[in-house]
This record gives C-alpha cells, sequence and structure tokens, in this order.
DNA sequence: TGGTCCGGTCGATCTCGTCCACCAGTCGAG
DNA sequence: CTCGACTGGTGGACGAGATCGACCGGACCA
C-alpha cells in the first residue's frame, strides 16, 4: 500500500470503470502492473467491490429514511441482524453506542411501504420501538474521501 | 425503462465492472446494444457514475460517526450546506424532517480527529448543536436493493 | 403504400485485458 | 563476495472486448 496503490484507489472510487490501461497511463507504470496491484488490493480487502450508482429516485425508490432501533432486554442481536437483513428495503445497517443500538437507512417507493416496513420492524422479537426520520433530500451519499498519507493496516 | 434495463441496472449495481459483452449475454442483446442502453441510462441520470467500494478501516478511516446538526433561529442552510460540504469528512449528508435538519456520516482515522470535526461544525453559523453518535460496528452498507417492476419517472 | 423512427444486428477495426518470458534491485545465507 | 530466492516491473503476443458505421425489420402515421 503505497502511494501508488492509493493513487489507484483514489482514481477506481472517483471512476470504477477506470480501464488498467488509463490506470497505468495516469500511474505511469504499465497495464499489467496496474492490474496486478488491483488485483491484490481485492485480494488484501481494500477493495471490496464496484457498484454503478443510481439515482434512487429514477428507479422508483423516491422515499429515504432513518430508523433508530431501540431493543428491550430480551433481544438477542443475532436474531435481529438476520431478521433485519432480511429486509430488502434496509440498505444500510449500522451498531451504534446508545440507546438506539441500530440505525437503519431505508428506501421504499411510497409512504405506504414505509408504514408496512415500520409495522414489520416493530414486529422483530427484540425491538422495543423505533424512530424513523423522513429525509427531505439527500444533499450528498457516498462521497469519496481521498485517501491520504496514513493507511490502516500494514498491508504489503 | 424497460425490463431489460431494469436488468442492467441491476447487474452493475453488483458489480459496476461488469464489461458491455457479460451485460449482453445476461439480458440476451449484442454488445453494442447494451452499450447504447447503458449510455441511455447514464445521460438520463439513472445511472449516476460508478466507484469502486473500499473497507474504510483498510484505508485508515477506522471510526464512522453519525452527527445531527440542530441549527439555531438564524441559520442560513445555503451558508451551513456549503460549509458541511467543503468537509470531505462528511461522507454523506441528508436534510432531515425533524429537529435534528441534518444527519451526517463521517469518517475519521481516529477519535482525535473525531474531536476536531465536531468542534469545526459547532463553529458553522447558524449551528446550535451537534449530537454524535460513535458506530460500534457496519453490519452492511449501500447493499444494492433490486429495482422490481415499478419505476420512477417516464423516461423513455 | 410509402416514409420515418426506433431499436436491434452484423461486421470491421482498434483498444484493452491477460498471460508469459524476461529483467533489475534487494535481502539473507553460506 | 557470491549465489539464489523474492519482489515488482517491462515488453510482446494473442484473444476478447469496445466502438463505429451500415443495414434491417416492425410500428406508426399520413
Amino acid at each position: 500500500m503505497d502511494e501508488i496503490d492509493r493513487t489507484i484507489v483514489n482514481l477506481l472510487r472517483a471512476d470504477g470503470r477506470t480501464s488498467y490501461a488509463e490506470l497505468a497511463r495516469r500511474v505511469g507504470l504499465t497495464a499489467p502492473s496496474v492490474q496486478d496491484r488491483v488485483t491484490k488490493l481485492e485480494k488484501n480487502g481494500v477493495i471490496t467491490g464496484y457498484q454503478a450508482v443510481v439515482d434512487p429516485e429514477a428507479v422508483g425508490l423516491g422515499i429515504t429514511a432513518l430508523i433508530g432501533i431501540i431493543p428491550d432486554s430480551s433481544a438477542d442481536h443475532i436474531e435481529i441482524c438476520d431478521r433485519l437483513r432480511a429486509m430488502t428495503e434496509i440498505e444500510s445497517c449500522y451498531f451504534l453506542a446508545g440507546v438506539e443500538c441500530y440505525q437503519l437507512k431505508v428506501r421504499v417507493p411510497k409512504m405506504a411501504d414505509l408504514e408496512r416496513l415500520i409495522h414489520r420492524l416493530g414486529g422483530i422479537p427484540g425491538v422495543a420501538q423505533t424512530r424513523t426520520t423522513i429525509t427531505l433530500s439527500t444533499k450528498w451519499e457516498d462521497r469519496p474521501q481521498p485517501v491520504g498519507a496514513e493507511d490502516g493496516r500494514g498491508i504489503d
């Protein structure tokens, strides 16, 4: 994980479809070398995948909401987590330090779908209460933060 | 935006580097047709980009926090939004219906960086208070929800 | 009936991806 | 000091993919 790797990661975060040839030109190496580095970054778990970014509204998911989950004392977190994972509307799920031990980001087509989802969440054993906040607008989302000098693990 | 377009979108959300040839095989068309469809999806704003997904810990951003912003009565939202946008640590920014009018998802290398960030947020004119919750773990994030029969706009 | 538009196919060509052989620098052991 | 192994890079060759233009058939409408 040197300066070149960081540049490659930044370029791929900005445009995940950049070709190896193009990356090679940007970092001053040949395509096979770059491909080798990218493969290693994937193997080492630095790059975990590639996604097309889609406008949620354009695919009929016009409503985004944030939902906090407040558990009761009997809560089995493995069970809760599995049940949450099975709900495809939940795009992200964070385990938090606080009264609301999970926060979910969900997307649904219509308000009625959100209402149904909240009822389903409330029905999960161990969930005492939910707290839902509607997002009026998304200012931005998943903006890649350039990776700088310091990196986490001592990979390589 | 027909069934084939939705399949293409789903495939590209699952793997943003899928080649046109591969997409063509999956949907039963030829590569040029698929490329044409993808170009139109990009032009119409359905697909807004492609990103490599990176493990934040692996690039030295081990700490994720959710921060709610509570404005005071003098708040100028354009000003606040611009100031927030300038902070690269803020990966996502939602404008909410509620007392906390923004929620931010931020990533920083160390606790000290989070502390500094919170102080900077508090210094923005119009920000009365912030409320920070540390994420203990990310169960999952940005999981693509398959796009189904109903789509939003009447594109095409 | 004929013209036009839309979306697709086909074929040619150029670029890209990928594999392999080879090479230079580094490091540790004998 | 020399040898060998290892790491990370280059260059060439070949197959696959991307991309462009020409053509084709069905839908629609005058």
